[in-house]
RNA sequence: GGCGCAGUAGCCAAGUGGUAAGGCAUAGGUCUGCAACACCUCGAUUCACCGGUUCAAAUCCGGUCUGCGCCUCCA
């Protein structure tokens, strides 16, 4: 198995610290709204990448953060005039119901920012008597030309980063040493959450949280760090800094990155006001829609979100969901009995398909070749297995479809749901008058399901129906 | 200004030296009271453009054009 690792620029072989174990970190999001179709790739990305890993027989210790302490936490509880922890803890839960509706499964360990302050501030006071750090009234900076690597991630050096930033000489931090240094802890100001340090009432920076909770859930020295690719820099750079000058080791091994989502062609932003919430596109489609469409791109190309490409994935989905339905229905159609020869000669034949799904995995999780495998299981399903079929050829079948789609975090059951008795009724009385063979109530009858949202199929099973 | 990414059929998208996967849409067919659904079949002599290397290039090298990202809170 090969991940390209931000560090290196290279794809590599992925060994992990400890035979059979893996320890990855993802950051997560900030919790001060719903989270945006932008915070579900890295989410649902190394999910897959996760259990994936977890299909090879490793254990994966997966730690993801919500960040509920930060600037616009504080905004939005001054806006509505509550606490910011009324603010987070309400986002925290609407974020894990996304995630839920997503199917991206709950961490191993989602901490908490604000539950890990004390961690925080010893690893500051280590930075600090080290003299990797260093306090002006109360405020404590990173002093970042002391780490003589700083810059390896984003491949950067320092005196590019000067000359391109100047607008950080003229943002009236003059009390820094260097322009390039970092917040690790800062003052509170009135009326803002704070915890008692050694240097002052406040709290810590954003980059420091993330050291910390890394630390200590899965050490010192992790195997994957992961996240958004604007998360290089300067985030994860300064995550690297801490806590190597901190720990005095290598911080984690494989960085991964995940490339922006953006929205017709253009970045998403709240200033262009292009933005979706996940919650807003479960409201039109099944979020296992957006979970297809985040994986038919590779992680690392950026991705176009737009209704058309939507669409597109809906049907896409849609032809898997079908196939299995339909191996589902053959399977309880088909009386007992054991496999033909023939049937076992097609089983062995199939095993190409979950052989280049691997290899595309393998390869630095390209999940739309394996999503390519899928369709071709799909299709070897649709024209081998017949009405002629054994029951338990068509049970394998369907469930090497489902073992692969179970991977990428796809659901090939369709969700049952129940109809109002008003719109049964109307079926009912549909399938009479096309028993009666009048055809134009038939008609009339479906064009008004049609018009309240219900497309209506006849088939040789009966009356089947789904949402338009 | 510095660093970096991308350009493959109408659309989405794999493929990084050996002769263009897969999906959506369109079309034709099977099925159907008619539809719809589903299934089957069909599409690039060619990979933005111009040169070069090679027996062989979408893939490597040089240049051009176009789009985008990071360098500042951001997944």
């Amino acid at each position: 198995m090969k991940f390209y690792n931000t560090l290196t620029k290279k794809k590599e072989e992925f060994v992990p610290l400890e035979e059979g174990k893996v320890k990855m970190y993802v950051c997560g999001p900030t919790v001060y709204n719903f989270i945006h179709i932008g915070n579900a790739r890295p989410m649902i990305v190394f999910d897959t990448a996760r259990r994936y890993m977890e299909y090879k027989g490793y254990e994966v210790n997966y730690v993801s953060n919500f960040t509920d302490v930060d600037d616009k936490i504080i905004a939005k509880a001054i806006e509505e005039g509550v606490s910011a922890q009324e603010i987070s803890s309400r986002y925290i839960e609407e974020c894990k119901k996304d995630m839920e509706a997503m199917n991206v499964r709950p961490a191993t360990t989602h901490p908490l920012a604000t539950q890990e302050i004390p961690g925080m501030i010893e690893m500051i006071a280590a930075l600090v008597e080290k003299g990797y750090a260093y306090d002006v009234n109360g405020t404590v900076y990173f002093r970042t030309r002391k780490f003589e690597e700083y810059g390896k991630l984003s491949h950067k050096n320092l005196d590019d980063l000067r000359s391109g930033g100047r607008a950080l000489l003229v943002s009236g931090e003059d009390q820094k040493e260097d322009p390039l240094d970092f917040v690790l802890w800062k003052p509170k100001k009135e009326g803002e959450p704070f915890w008692t340090a050694p240097w002052s009432e406040g709290r810590p920076g954003w980059h420091i949280e993330c050291s910390e909770m890394a630390k200590k859930y899965l050490g010192e020295e992790i195997d994957i760090h992961a996240g958004g690719e604007d998360l290089i820099f300067p985030h994860h750079e300064n995550e690297i800094a801490q806590s190597e000058c901190c720990n005095g080791k290598p911080f984690a091994r494989y960085w991964l990155h995940n490339a922006f989502l953006n929205i017709d062609n253009r970045k998403m932003s709240k200033s262009l006001g292009n933005f979706f919430t996940v919650r807003e596109i479960g409201e039109k489609y099944d979020l296992q829609v957006l979970r297809f469409f985040m994986l038919s791109a590779h992680y690392r190309s950026p991705l176009n979100f737009s209704a058309e490409i939507m669409e597109a994935s809906k049907n896409a989905y849609e032809r898997i969901v079908t196939a299995a339905e339909r191996l589902k229905e053959m399977a309880a159609a088909a009386k007992e009995g054991t496999l033909t020869d023939a049937e076992a000669q097609k089983l062995e034949e199939m095993k190409q398909f979950r052989k280049k799904y691997e290899e595309a995995m393998d390869d630095d999780l390209n999940t739309a070749d394996a999503l390519a495998a899928i369709f071709e299981l799909v299709k070897f399903a649709n024209t081998e297995v017949t009405d002629a079929a054994s029951k338990v050829f068509a049970e394998r079948v369907l469930e090497e479809i489902r073992a692969l789609c179970d991977i990428q975090g796809l659901i090939v059951d369709r969700k049952k749901e129940t109809l109002d008795e008003e719109i049964e009724e109307m079926i009912a009385q549909r399938q009479a008058a096309r028993k009666a063979r009048d055809f134009a109530r038939a008609d009339a009858i479906r064009d008004e399901l049609l018009a309240r949202g219900i497309i209506l199929e006849d088939t040789r099973e009966g009356v089947k129906w789904k949402r338009a």
